[in-house]
DNA sequence: GGAGGCCTCGGAAGG
DNA sequence: CGAGGCCTCC
């Protein structure tokens, strides 16, 4: 009876789950129900007698482990809550709070994110005088990174003259002395970054015997989610942990791995192979998400790729429409195309918005779709963007919190020691800094004892930052004996934040204090309930540290995506997302916006072979991720940084065999059918506006005008009344004057009257003028 | 300390 | 073109 719900799989499925012993390797096909096997795996073993804390199993996202729990609960029972699942850094900075004092860590260490950690690249190069060109922080930053991710120390790192002569090579020869100062001074902070989470938790089952036993012990069963996209420090921890038992599953998929990039390693699944010899491998090749059409187009490309595992992905499902290719003059006139599209799919037949899905390469595609979806009314969301924990505003009131923690937080400290401003200025701090690094301490140890370290600081300034330093030590103390919320509260008072917030009522400053109200009741809530958003295992954490503002940064340090936004997924909306973020998620219909050579493919993959397989791979997503109906669709025009450059379409679309098309792939754009949304609708700059009369000092013009030229007269502020006898320049067709207007801001479609091409309809655009 | 000017640069993105 | 960083000026 309790194995019920293995009915639901079929054959290889059912092998995979019930095959729990030994090293296994599951290939797991786009739309085979992957999720399925992984979650009813670990739900038989814990309905075969296997405790839940005997079971570690990683995942590629916060989102995925909480999902894939919340399945395991209503499977086995709320047992599953006890299970190690999250994502690597989430398991292992777990593993860390138990054991960092072995290397010299507080157990409360702070995480760093990655601007922190750029924050501290710019202030070392400053300190060096290292020019921030030749040095990106985000070159040296990844520099570092992948370091760390080869088991290299910044020791390691400048012994290895390979490395060292590359970067005297590349013209900088200081990478490894930076390499040395960062690792320096997040240890002195007390913080791991996020490399640091994989490269700790190594060396402390590499120096410490006693505690590779005990955790090798206590995970008899070792589970991997999305293994293609694992790097080698990652593989390596979980070999080792499996060393015991060696009851290891990684489950993965070679022709999804779209983040070779970033470190990912498809080495990976040979390596496997190779490790474990006696390994079972099972391969899940029924898709049972998408369309014969679909599954058969997605072969066909993938098979273009020479870096691949055999497998053959096939379906049982009907085959469906065949795929619609949409061409449009601009992108502009592509998003009105989709948008029409999904307007009268909703309307006419059994779909409603949440069943849609544009995906697109870059982020920056998102603009014209967004505006004509905004202009037919459709409800969207854009999925990515700025995190909630990544805003100014929330990130100064949790640097507050995370000195309360821990002092000796360098970022945090230099974040917050002059904001609100307390008369503590930029050459005060530089000064204490350069103290605290000639004497190798941290920062807040020279707050403390400014009259020991000669920092050169005069008496006056000297009294304001022991005022500031007896704050955070009054917020410290109050640590263990208040709960979250109330010190949260206290801090937020105290520390003045909150009352600078206050008094600025821009509409940004409203919406910044409504968001530290936000971050306020999320405190409150998880005080109160003990919820976070953060999938944790929370089984050996004490009772009584469990609701303090500690435990509560703890849980957040991890989540950058956006989470507990619940009833924002419950809003019936078309999505709109880049490809990447598209992985794992499946829709009943699907566009694929600007399918054209040099921006998908992009043009920084066609240099290199391996770039371009990739980009391949991430093609297949995207259409794997369509259920009923895919769309692709391509422009001839588009712009670009203000440019409007020619397009062809891209070399994937002649990768699809032509059967599945509704139409051949063509380049040909003059017999498209004209809707009333694709007249004219090219960007026209605005040339000239010096307005009078009511209009002036509300309306200004952001950047230059040229050929200044008289303006209609005018009574309204509205700026469509304006713009009749204005000058426009127009890519194609040179100066015109506007001769009438229909539409509002800040898209106008207007009536140009261009000398020798006669009138046209134009949409013009008013990005540039601001409302004052 | 904040607003505005000037310069640079431009792929995608989890933790 | 537009975002972000840095510099200057008030």
């Amino acid at each position: 009876m309790k194995d019920d719900y293995l009915s639901e799989l079929n054959e290889p499925q059912r092998k995979a789950v019930e095959c729990t012993e030994g090293p296994v390797m599951i290939i797991a096909g786009a739309g085979s129900g992957k999720t399925r096997v992984l979650t009813y795996r670990i739900a038989y073993l814990l309905t075969h007698g296997v405790d839940a804390f005997q079971i570690m199993a990683l995942t590629f996202t916060n989102k995925a482990a909480r999902e894939m729990k919340s399945r395991i609960e209503t499977l086995a029972g709320s047992e599953a809550r006890n299970l190690w699942m999250g994502t690597y850094h989430s398991v292992f900075a777990r593993l860390l709070r138990m054991d960092a004092p072995r290397l010299s860590y507080p157990s409360n260490f702070t995480i760093y994110d990655t601007e922190d950690s750029k924050s501290i690249i710019k202030s070392i190069l400053k300190e060096q005088n290292l020019s921030d060109k030749t040095y990106k922080p985000s070159t040296v930053l990844a520099r570092i990174s992948s370091a760390k991710n080869n088991l290299l120390s910044w020791q390691a790192y400048n012994q290895d003259s390979e490395l060292v002569n590359s970067d005297i090579q590349a013209g900088r020869p200081m990478m490894g002395k930076l390499y040395e100062l960062y690792s320096k001074r997040c240890f002195r902070s007390a913080a791991m970054d996020f490399d640091d989470l994989l490269y700790n938790t190594y060396l402390l089952l590499d120096r410490f015997p006693d505690l590779l036993h005990k955790f090798q012990s206590k995970f008899r069963y070792l589970m991997v989610d999305e293994f293609q996209d694992t790097n080698y420090l990652q593989y390596i921890i979980i070999r080792r942990l499996a060393a015991l038992h060696e009851n290891i599953c990684v489950v993965g998929d070679d022709a999804q791995s779209i983040y070779a990039f970033r470190g990912a390693n498809i080495q990976n699944i040979l390596s496997f192979g190779k490790d474990y010899p006696d390994h079972k491998v099972f391969k899940l090749e029924q898709n049972y998400r998408s369309t014969a059409t679909i599954v058969n187009a997605a072969n066909s490309i993938i098979s273009q790729n020479k870096k691949q595992l055999p497998k053959k992905i096939w379906t049982a499902n009907d085959e469906g429409n065949k795929i619609k290719l949409l061409r449009a003059l601009s992108d502009n006139e592509e998003g009105s195309i989709i948008a029409d599209i999904i307007y009268s799919e909703q309307m006419t037949h059994d779909y409603t918005y949440r069943d849609f899905a544009v995906l697109y390469r870059t982020n920056a595609q998102s603009r014209a779709l967004e505006e004509a979806l905004r202009r037919r009314n459709i409800a969207y969301r854009i999925y990515g963007g700025l995190s909630f924990y990544a805003r100014k505003e929330i990130k100064d009131m949790l640097a507050y919190f995370r000195l309360a923690v821990n002092p000796h937080d360098e970022e945090s400290l230099k974040r917050i020691i002059n904001y609100p401003v307390r008369g503590i200025g930029q050459t005060s701090i530089d000064r204490l800094i350069a103290t605290a690094g000639e004497s190798e301490v941290s920062l807040w140890e020279v707050i403390c004892n400014l009259d020991h370290y000669k920092s050169g600081i005069s008496g006056g300034i000297k009294t304001k930052i022991s005022a500031f330093a007896d704050m955070i030590r009054s917020f410290n103390v109050m640590l263990v004996k208040q709960p979250a919320y109330e010190l949260a509260m206290h801090i937020a008072n105290h520390s003045g934040l909150l009352r600078e917030l206050y008094h600025d009522k821009t509409p940004e400053g409203i919406s910044r204090y409504e968001n530290l109200q936000e971050l306020l009741s999320a405190i409150r809530e998880f005080t109160e309930t003990g919820n976070t958003p953060l999938p944790g295992p929370d089984n050996e954490t004490p009772a009584d540290d469990s609701r303090t503002l500690d435990a509560f940064l703890q849980d957040i340090a991890l989540l950058t995506d956006n989470d507990n936004k619940k009833e924002e997924e419950d809003k019936n909306r078309v999505s709109l997302m880049t490809v990447h973020m598209a992985k794992g998620l499946e829709f009943k219909q699907v566009f694929v916006a600007g399918l054209e050579e040099n921006l998908f493919p992009s043009q920084l993959s066609l240099v290199d072979r391996d770039d371009l397989e990739e980009e391949r791979r991430l093609f297949y997503v995207a259409i794997t991720r369509a259920e009923k109906k895919l769309y692709l669709s391509y422009a001839s025009t588009r712009y670009r940084w203000g440019n409007l450059i020619g397009c062809e379409p891209s070399r994937f679309l002649n990768e699809i065999r032509p059967e599945y098309l509704d139409q051949p792939v063509s380049a040909q754009f003059d017999s498209f059918q004209e809707t009333s949304h694709n007249v004219w609708n090219e960007k026209a700059v605005v040339r000239k506006n010096n307005f009078t009369g009511a209009a002036q000092g509300r309306f200004k013009p952001v950047g230059k005008t040229v050929n200044p030229a008289p303006v209609n007269d005018f009574e309204s502020d509205d700026p469509r009344k304006i713009v009749t006898g204005m000058e426009v320049l127009h890519a194609r067709f040179g100066k015109g004057k506007v001769l009438s207007i229909e539409g509002g801001y800040p898209d106008i479609k207007a009536t140009v009257f261009f000398q020798g091409h006669g009138t046209k309809m134009l949409l013009l655009k008013f990005a540039r003028l601001k409302i004052v």
